[in-house]
DNA sequence: GTCCCTATACTCGGATAGCAAGTGTCCGAGTATAGGCGG
DNA sequence: CCGCCTATACTCGGACACTTGCTATCCGAGTATAGGGAC
């Protein structure tokens, strides 16, 4: 089981937008450029991110993509489902209703136990990403990388969004 | 981010195997029957919950495969681990270290706040998964399973073990 | 009748093709801007 | 000097190849068993 790579681009471009000024855009590329990474598959995830109402793009001159609610509604769930999709982990085939011992398919009431245990697990999982903003991340990189690193960010940025 | 579908057969299988009669066994031929899946695919899975100890494999006729443990001691997460693999679904790829933003690479402590998130999350997935064990879902899936199922099963089973 | 030996058939185990989904890339549609022109 | 128009360049958006990892399968190595033969 693993996580799209895309999921880890989406999440730090979106906290890279949280600290835009108000009103200003970033374009992928630049998004791209900023955390080096290839310029037209990081496109291909913002887009996702703007399909699913997270992000809003302006177009033309000057545009580019910016969030399109306060960072503190943006949970990583959020930008996890638009990306990656929503549909659990574990998808039960009902191979219980198979082979030799199946009985009629109507005679079966209720999802199978090893499904309800496995959803039970994903909410869980859910839950915990559920409760994550991107505010948080963004304070949370912004306390934990080397002020040099921040630094460099906050110039970067001011030229970029000239 | 999907599951693979072996965990699914893995978790069932185990199951089944957790009602046999002690000292016997069952080969991986009759469990795939039993679940209406393809044999050889079925085989490859329960080696690797052999490999991860939680099955054990008897060689030559009437041989085949039993619980290593208790089914009280086998959880889901062993079996997924045994199957998925246990590494976390989101593998953080630092990229925060990249870019022209990036700091000199020793002068980042501590995980990426990202990555802690996820592994949070991952870390409340397990938990779940833990809590659950292979004799639950025997008795849940006894519990839930229209009785003319059972019944059919336990037929089937008498004579498969044979 | 009992013990031993051998051939058998059945089991697992790892090595081998096929396919789908994620990865990575490209070019076309649309638009705010900037400059030039006329009034 | 001011307003309008047009051409431009920049943006997103969806459609197109490629690669990795899961899906599915096969045949070979090893062993408990069952039957036959000797004592």
């Amino acid at each position: 089981m693993r996580l799209s790579d895309g999921v880890e681009w989406g999440v730090h471009a979106c906290s890279l937008l949280a600290v835009l000024p108000t009103g200003s855009a970033l374009p992928a590329a630049k998004l791209a450029e900023f955390h080096g990474v290839p310029s037209a598959y990081m496109a291909k995830h913002l887009q996702s991110l703007a399909r699913a109402g997270i992000l809003e793009t302006v177009k033309g001159p000057r545009g580019g993509y910016r969030l399109a609610r306060p960072p503190a509604a943006v949970t990583l769930l959020d930008v996890v489902e638009a990306i990656d999709g929503a549909e659990p982990a574990f998808r039960c085939s009902e191979i219980r209703r198979r082979g030799p011992a199946a009985a009629p398919a109507r005679e079966y009431r209720g999802l199978c136990g090893i499904n309800r245990a496995f959803l039970r697990a994903d909410e869980a999982w859910r839950a915990e990403l559920r409760a994550v903003t991107i505010a948080d991340m963004a304070l949370t990189a912004a306390r934990d990388a080397p002020p040099s690193g921040v630094d460099k960010a906050a110039r970067w940025l001011r030229e970029a969004v000239r």
